[in-house]
DNA sequence: CAGAATCCCATTCGATACTG
DNA sequence: CAGTATCGAATGGGATTCTG
């Protein structure tokens, strides 16, 4: 009801919250549509592949339930989350990013490496898998060709480095050199924030399978940038 | 009382709403300090230079006096904009992005880029002179090498294209040849998304002077991404 | 006139409880 | 587990008013 109308003809139409900007501009029109508290955080999480509900709160645990309904639902009447159901005998429904939910992953990432420039920053907050690696992607900076896997808690990523470009893939990688595990964010984060080596990670719960030296030379991909005040 | 609390040391420290994301991502962070609703638009208005407080209420008709002078209360908390008086005589105040928020306009313009490719964009409502500078830049796909300047309403910018790169600057520029004037934004839209030649802007309210060519081919620098759905 | 302060109301958020 | 219902608290928007 509050999400969108029905018009005549039964098709959905968006109507939003009252509050419109009123504005032309394609940043004004960007937060019509994830502006919302909380929408782009959804996002993020979605942005690795598709989550359950409960999957989504576990990456989100301030958010509650009520919020997290809305903004799934207006998020797929904007297109920008679509809601599927999984094939018997699973039977569940997901919510999947479309393509074009997908592109969103540039402004993130720029909003990502312009906050963390920032003092103010936290990093011991909570941080779910999903943001772990959109922060490295926000803060890749370049190095050595490679391959390995992440697993965090029950998530695994596949990341590479290849030609300067850093990417990530959610599952298990092909010819991955190393294997870095850990049951939350916190000693990844540890390695690739805080700038320590791989012991000390280790001494905080990672776990290093593979190749030691290319994992080691992962984790010198990434680094916070310069701070400014 | 609501944006700051003094501590016993009598530093200003942001204490924002109660409402946080506890969230160790960097783009969680970038919503504490620039999610609220307007913030992003009004740093807009002054991504082209400072601007008094009815000069962006000017370029936002629709927000309210109460919640901009909020959020610039927040956001100079924040580090994102600087209150400064002007030098007598004038001895009025100006609100200016800092350095830091100045280089958010990356993220503005992913956001931008963004959200254009909608279909369901409106390009008949209000836009501001920021805002339409804000969205040339996201429009801008390439083109030789020329420099004018674009009057609209009050407001005078440079602008220039240089080895594929384009560039907008407050005020008049070097050399340059052609200039565009406009009473407001919608004969510069016309010409910019609407990919109409420079006579079909003209006749909406368009003036041109100086290389008629020269800003036939400026215009032509510019166009609305392919529309997904 | 610029802009801060105040009041009122509609909407939204967040927390908890509830249901299939 | 996947949402929905309900309610108090906070916020946003608009109008009005004060102050210099």
């Amino acid at each position: 009801m509050k999400l969108q109308k029905v018009t005549d003809a039964g098709q959905a139409e968006p109507v939003r919250h009252g509050r419109r900007y009123r504005d032309a501009c394609g940043a004004a029109f960007a937060l019509e549509l994830v502006g919302e508290r909380w929408a782009l955080l959804i996002m993020r999480e979605l942005m690795f592949g598709p989550k359950r509900f409960g999957a989504i709160r576990g990456g989100l645990p301030a958010i509650s339930a009520r919020v997290l309904a809305e903004r799934l639902g207006e998020l797929e009447a904007a297109g920008v989350v679509r809601r599927e159901m999984l094939a018997p005998p699973a039977s569940v429904a997901v919510y999947a990013l479309t393509d074009w939910g997908r592109q969103a992953d540039e402004a993130m990432l720029a909003l990502c490496r312009w906050s963390l420039q920032s003092p103010g920053h936290d990093p011991s907050l909570h941080l779910s898998s999903a943001g772990l690696m959109m922060s490295l992607r926000a803060l890749f900076r370049g190095g050595a060709d490679t391959a390995g896997e992440i697993a965090v808690g029950e998530d695994l990523f596949a990341v590479s480095v290849a030609k300067g470009v850093f990417t990530v893939r959610s599952g298990a990688g092909e010819a991955a050199a190393f294997r870095l595990t850990a049951a939350d964010a916190r000693p990844l984060m540890q390695l690739f924030y805080g700038k320590v080596g791989l012991a000390a990670a280790e001494a905080v719960g990672l776990a290093v399978a593979g190749d030691r030296a290319a994992a080691a030379a992962f984790g010198g991909c990434f680094a916070l940038p310069d701070k400014l005040a």
